[in-house]
RNA sequence: UGGGCUAUCGCCAAGCGGUAAGGCACAGGACUUUGACUCCUGCAUUCGCUGGUUCGAAUCCAGCUAGCCCAGCCA
């Protein structure tokens, strides 16, 4: 079933521009500066570069932008590496490095001095900055603009041979100190870092600025569109006059777009780092939070964060999309995937009366009613079993039709199942109910006798396995908002999380390893810890739950 | 009081001068061995505001307003 999509603003371009000739072929790039983990909002600049490629038939490439070894570890380009793969974007063979290309940027600034468009200034950060003036005022010609060509070349050289310390000199493309976009006034295209690299080593201690190096990069590896976020709005004039200067044949298009924020998430990087220190999430890949090892941690699969990514589409407003929308997405994709179990949360005994002592049987269960693909599982059943607290009520409010004195109902894949008393501790508190099962209502019999309002879930206490399961709700307060507005502080929500450790699921979930997923029936979807999770002791993380018309009375 | 960009339903988002797509959310109803799923139904006389052009404007023009980005030897 093909749906009928609009094409966003990019695809226009991209349509256009092949109609008109001005691309022979299309090849995008996603060029993360390896300095952290990937997050839902990179997921959306990936899958874009990548999908754009697909879709005109072009190549996709994967490029680290590595050209400031201060922020960068080889650790992040690892798990970037790792996450992109698990998104689906396949770059094939086309593995780059920015610092792979310094050479050619080097001789690139040559190229510029010689034409008398760069030069080499030796005016300190500070300078710099005063030079260059403000929003609203004009800056100053450098001193040093007036250099002659070979001098500027000897001393370009001999930053580049290490001749001068961190900060001594600098290399400026010459434009307009006048310009009213800052960017173009003079800016800096090469520093002296004499750093080590995790690529190059000390191979070079002159280091360009992105916003030569980019271009640079996107025209050597013949990138037909540059797909970036909206703040580099600015610096396309600069993108388009470093592609001009350098006279690339086929010069490469920048094209921005918003990025993807999503309500009631924490995305700062200052933030997440305080919320690890502080304990309150144990790592980059806690469940609660949206990187990418997060999301498949907590049971996301790459199918979800492609739809996702999808159904947001791509457009110049700064927006922030529902995360109900990223709950859709994985409730939908999960949906006929996934077998559906019987997992009992808050377990209270079941004691069927009329059910002979000691006998067990087994019953067969479809694994996904509505994907006979999934097989079937037996169950075994007895006299003594679990069901959810929630599915007895002493005094039921109108319209519950769970299990209260006098009720019947279904037990999922079983019998119907009558109410005949309970059991009380002498606190007052409820620990045992009493039904009796009616032989002929077995589940698959055709008995239409009656019928019966509710089915519940649940466990059969001898054969269950005990196991934890965390549910998570918003790391941070949906009422009051992200952050504090006194002090930027986050409004943190007390129960993002909750742990449950008396929780009974059926034998066949024994089985479940890291990152194996289920719909725990009547409940959500759950996902095996890939962290904690071990056989002998079970832990199951809650994806998402289930969509619930009926709120339970409290 | 410089420059750049954006403004269409609660949230995304089509629309490109011919009379407001779609999705999420939400609300009803049908169905139901998951109060799920599925299926119906409803949900912008109006496009940030004000004028103008036009037979006709969310789309063109002008002027406002609001929000975002830019003064790293970060990307």
């Amino acid at each position: 079933m093909e749906e009928a999509v609009s094409k966003n603003f990019i695809e226009q371009i991209i349509e256009e521009d092949i109609k008109e000739g001005n691309c022979e072929a299309v090849r995008t790039r996603f060029p993360p500066e390896p300095n952290g983990y990937l997050h839902i909002g990179h997921a959306k600049s990936i899958l874009l570069n990548y999908g754009l490629a697909e879709k005109y038939n072009g190549k996709f490439n994967m490029r680290f932008d590595d050209t400031n070894p201060t922020k960068e570890r080889v650790e992040y380009v690892e798990s970037i590496k790792e996450d992109i793969k698990w998104l689906g974007a396949d770059w094939e063979d086309r593995l780059f490095f920015a610092s792979d290309y310094f050479g050619q940027m080097y001789e690139a600034a040559v190229k510029l001095i010689k034409k008398g468009k760069a030069y080499v200034s030796d005016l300190n950060p500070e300078q710099i900055r005063e030079y260059r003036g403000t929003l609203t005022e004009a800056g100053k010609e450098d001193p040093n603009a007036g250099r002659s060509v070979e001098e500027n070349l000897q001393l370009f050289e001999d930053m580049k041979n290490g001749k001068y310390e961190d900060g001594a000199l600098v290399l400026r493309a010459r434009i307009d100190m006048a310009s009213p976009n800052i960017n173009m006034r003079d800016p800096i295209l090469y520093r002296v870092a004499h750093l080590e690299h995790h690529n190059t080593g000390s191979q070079w201690c002159i280091y360009p600025m992105y916003d030569f190096a980019h271009p640079i990069e996107d025209a050597i590896e013949g990138i037909s569109h540059s797909i970036c976020t909206l703040e580099f709005e600015d610096h396309r004039p600069l993108y388009d006059w470093v592609v001009r200067e350098l006279e690339y044949p086929h010069p490469p298009k920048q094209i921005e777009f918003a990025k993807l924020y999503l309500t009631n998430v924490v995305t700062g990087k200052r933030y997440i780092k305080k919320l690890v220190e502080d304990k309150v999430v144990d790592g980059w890949d806690d469940p609660r939070l949206v990187s990418i090892a997060a999301l498949r941690r907590r049971g996301f699969t790459p199918e979800s964060i492609q739809r996702f990514v999808e159904l947001c589409g791509v457009s110049k407003a700064n927006s922030s999309v529902d995360y109900a929308m990223l709950e859709y997405c994985i409730r939908e994709d999960l949906k006929l995937k996934r077998s559906r179990m019987m997992a009992v949360l808050d377990p209270i005994k079941l004691v069927i009366d009329n059910y002979p002592e000691g006998e067990t049987e087994y019953l067969e269960a479809a694994n996904n009613l509505e994907n006979e693909g999934l097989g079937t599982r037996k169950i075994p059943f007895c006299r003594e079993l679990y069901i959810e607290r929630e599915d007895f009520m002493e005094e039921p409010p109108k319209k519950y039709f769970r299990l209260f004195p006098g009720n019947e109902v279904r037990l999922m894949h079983a019998y119907f199942v009558k109410c005949e008393g309970f059991v009380k501790d002498e606190s007052g508190k409820v620990v045992e109910v009493h039904v009796t099962y009616d032989p002929e209502t077995k589940a698959g019999s055709g008995f239409t006798g009656r019928k019966v309002k509710g089915t519940i879930h649940w466990v059969p206490a001898p054969f269950a396995k005990k196991c934890e399961v965390r549910l998570y709700e918003n790391l941070v307060d949906e009422e009051k908002g992200v952050y504090n507005k006194e002090d930027g502080s986050l409004n943190l929500n007390p129960n993002s999380l909750t742990v449950l450790k008396e929780c009974m699921v059926e034998p066949a979930l024994a089985e479940a390893k890291a990152y194996d997923s289920y719909q725990f029936v009547r409940q959500g979807f759950f996902c095996a810890d890939a962290k904690d999770s071990r056989p002998d002791a079970l832990v199951f993380n809650r994806i998402v739950s289930l969509k619930s018309s009926y709120k339970l009375p409290k």
